[in-house]
DNA sequence: TAGATTGTTAATCGATTAACAATC
DNA sequence: TAGATTGTTAATCGATTAACAATC
């Protein structure tokens, strides 16, 4: 209802953090007005697509001006829904659990992410605290996620494990699902997944590493 | 030269990896033949995207037979480049650098990728070893890269030493990077870099689950 | 006002899917 | 051989780019 939403298409939504950074970057430099053609040159990319994209969304520039800076980096947080607490939980606080608790790109009050607890089997790790975040045992994570009305949990755990406990977590109310686990999780639609899956990125890369170095003497 | 590469689409690469895990997880369980039908369903893709994915790279199924498992898994990790040695360094040994370090799910001789140094700044990390692997200064990487002919360099380190080191990098032989850097990096058409933008792949998250909250009553 | 730049429609391009002849 | 399933061409679909009238 809010954003009248008419299905905007996922290469769009993929580009839009995008923009935010370079905004972000622009804001920083005070920077107050950008045309979208000057954007383009430093995003490589078309201006027509960046017009084409943010239209989707509404008329944020104005004809003969360009785009004010501060107003499109809040708009499009708007959008993402930056301006949302978004509290997280992380599952699995081994060493990319532990990672992400502590990496600062995102987990700032500036942005919008919180992490506000881990969760593990291991007795070990149970009771620690990881950048003023204690790791807690995964069998109180029930009452944890109810009281705490979390709604998105990160997934670092082995591979195994991972479809049963976002089957568990889903139930619990858990609505979106940041993967690190090296599978597809199907859940219901009314759920989203985004994957990292690392493996497989670090794959591409070397498939265009190897294919750069055979078509060396190509047309 | 060797794989004739008749420009195959980005699309297509991205989702090689994807194969290839299906394909390892069908092996593991004794599954020696598969047709483009059987695999679609599993995988939620047509078959047609398949057989045309697949025929980017040669004729590996059979008339009326399907694929062998076993010799697809081994063909797409051939042209993924995993049956090289992939040899790389960690730039930046803080969280998430050890984590990846420390990451068994490609960090392990059956896939080929091997991690044989991390590097860092910080003379409190500078010594230690994680998972096996030291922790260099990184005034020694040029010499180190050099010795081992290293050609790829996942880089977690702060914003804004990131392009300048990926320069020196690029001069010292990476022809890879696998960038958790939240910037784009502008370097010589021969050199390659993948990006994982965790924050940015968290806002997509976001997005996709205020959208939903908000289109519950949507036809 | 004249100049600049958007918002938006139309044209192009590329990627996905469907269909089917080839063939194991 | 008959049945199954590929490899590949043709049709469709969607995304990107170009163009330009609207308008600040």
């Amino acid at each position: 209802m809010s954003s009248m939403d008419k299905n905007i298409s996922p290469a769009v939504i993929k580009r839009l953090p995008r923009y935010y950074r370079y905004l972000g970057a622009l804001k920083a430099k005070n920077i107050t007005r950008i045309s979208s053609k000057e954007l383009s040159e430093r995003m490589k990319v078309t201006a027509s697509q960046i017009r084409q994209d943010l239209n989707n969304f509404g008329g944020f520039g104005q004809q003969g001006y360009g785009y004010n800076v501060e107003n499109l980096y809040v708009e499009i947080g708007k959008i993402l829904g930056l301006d949302k607490s978004n509290q997280m939980i992380i599952v699995g606080a081994g060493n990319l659990g532990q990672a992400l608790a502590n990496y600062q790109d995102f987990n700032n009050n500036s942005i919008g992410f919180q992490v506000i607890a881990l969760f593990d089997v291991n007795p070990k790790l149970i009771g620690i605290t990881v950048h003023g975040v204690e790791v807690h045992d995964i069998d109180d994570m029930e009452e944890f996620i109810k009281n705490h009305e979390i709604k998105i949990a990160a997934l670092t755990l082995p591979q195994d494990q991972a479809p049963k406990i976002a089957k568990d977590l889903v139930s619990w109310g858990i609505k979106g699902f940041w993967n690190f686990a090296p599978v597809d999780l199907t859940l219901p639609d009314s759920v989203t997944v985004e994957n990292v899956h690392l493996a497989e990125s670090l794959m591409t890369l070397t498939y265009n590493i190897h294919s750069r170095e055979d078509g060396e003497g190509a047309e």
